[in-house]
DNA sequence: GCTAGTCTACTTGTATACAAGTATGCCACA
DNA sequence: TGTGGCATACTTGTATACAAGTAGACTAGC
């Protein structure tokens, strides 16, 4: 399991729930990996009580299961939920950048139009791992411009059904499209355009469809 | 604080979400309450362990407040929140509708068909009680028809935000329209008819729209 | 009367102890 | 050889103990 460090007035709780998080979706914990609290408590550092109250906030999600008196294991890749949190991510989407360009305000529109700009700047120099911080964080940025974040939260655990299966996706999506992409949305949104939005979204969404089945043969034991 | 009994094979965890959350759309914990970790456990008869975990999953939602080394309080109703609640569930009733009049199966629709056949069985005896129960297990069974059954519980917790307000409000929706429209959107999805489904829905959600600042007048204290 | 400071009684956050159930390996015995 | 049964070492669920921080009442001193 993939370590980090933990942050300054961090929470053990909170400290569990990031470091549980990325690895679940990395896939440095496997899917069906039991999870020990005892073992993984004392490896980071906190007591089990904190690492549980993080455990269960995964298993509402369905990303870990719990099994009384038998363990927590991380859930295997299940088509279904894989499918629940796509849908769940169009839908959203859809909806929230709809929402976004009625009642954008200068200073979101602002940090949109940084984030974008970093993009294709990181985009020049090559920097796919920026740019990936950046995309994550451009989508959050429009929930929160539209106001919703608390459903941006909500659903952000749910989505990691979906992030696991484009980790193990092969052909990676070119960053010069997805930029395009951004910049696209960002300029809807300026100009209030809600059916280009929308369209320009679902475009988006489209580009992260993968080939499950190959996938699935090349990692049999991950699914269910 | 109203009390349920603790149902045989219900973890002690279960128990206090599930009253927790009564208590909390009844209002019966008012908006601000202080919720004392020991003072609650003590009065369900649990610890504070599994008490804790069930404050922890209401405030991911915002519904409770947990301001460390002070206190969990109910949070104030905030307009803020009732409306991100009442947009995903436009949202995602919508949606839902829609791909359940795509992949229904019998067996989904005769839970659909006896269930709005009993609503109308309960109309006719006047039990408004009965009804509002099947209301919420219709709506549950349309998103495990369309096998969304995740993203309901998700979002159920965030529905606390609008059911409370529907619980101030004065205005009772009437049985005989709410009994209708369901009718309505079970022959629009056993005719796989979309557009009709979607109309109803929305149509059927218009019906809760409250007079909130009338509400605030008489609760002033209960708002942020 | 007013203010500074302290004491006290709370609060949650975390750690640990105990209870109860499960699976597995091993051994005795047929 | 095969099988029943028990010991053991796990697991999570719950209860309790301790740490650390907050707020408010009360008192001493001015």
């Amino acid at each position: 399991m993939k370590h980090f460090d933990r942050l300054a007035g961090e929470s053990a709780r909170d400290y569990a729930l990031k470091v549980l998080k990325a690895n679940i979706v990395s896939l440095d914990l496997k899917p069906g990996t039991l999870i020990s609290e005892n073992e993984i408590s004392a490896e980071l550092g906190i007591s089990r009580t904190p690492l549980r109250e993080a455990i269960i906030d995964l298993s509402k999600a369905s990303v870990i299961e719990t099994y009384p008196q038998k363990g927590n294991f991380v859930a295997l890749i299940d088509p279904k939920m894989v499918e629940e949190a796509r849908f769940l991510r169009r839908v959203l989407d859809t909806a929230v950048i709809e929402a976004a360009c009625e009642s954008i305000n200068p200073a979101d529109l602002d940090i949109l139009e940084d984030n974008v700009s970093l993009q294709e700047f990181y985009l020049e120099k090559g920097n796919a791992e920026k740019i990936y911080e950046l995309d994550n964080m451009f989508h959050k940025a429009i929930y929160t411009a539209a106001q919703k974040d608390i459903i941006y939260d909500m659903s952000s655990t749910m989505m990691i059904h979906f992030d696991r299966v484009r980790t193990l996706s092969v052909e990676t999506v070119k960053d010069l499209k997805i930029v395009n992409d951004h910049r696209g949305m960002l300029e809807a949104i300026k100009k209030h355009d809600k059916e280009n939005a929308v369209l320009l979204v679902n475009k988006h969404l489209s580009r992260y469809r993968f080939d499950e089945d190959n996938i699935r043969k090349n990692f049999p034991d991950f699914f269910k």
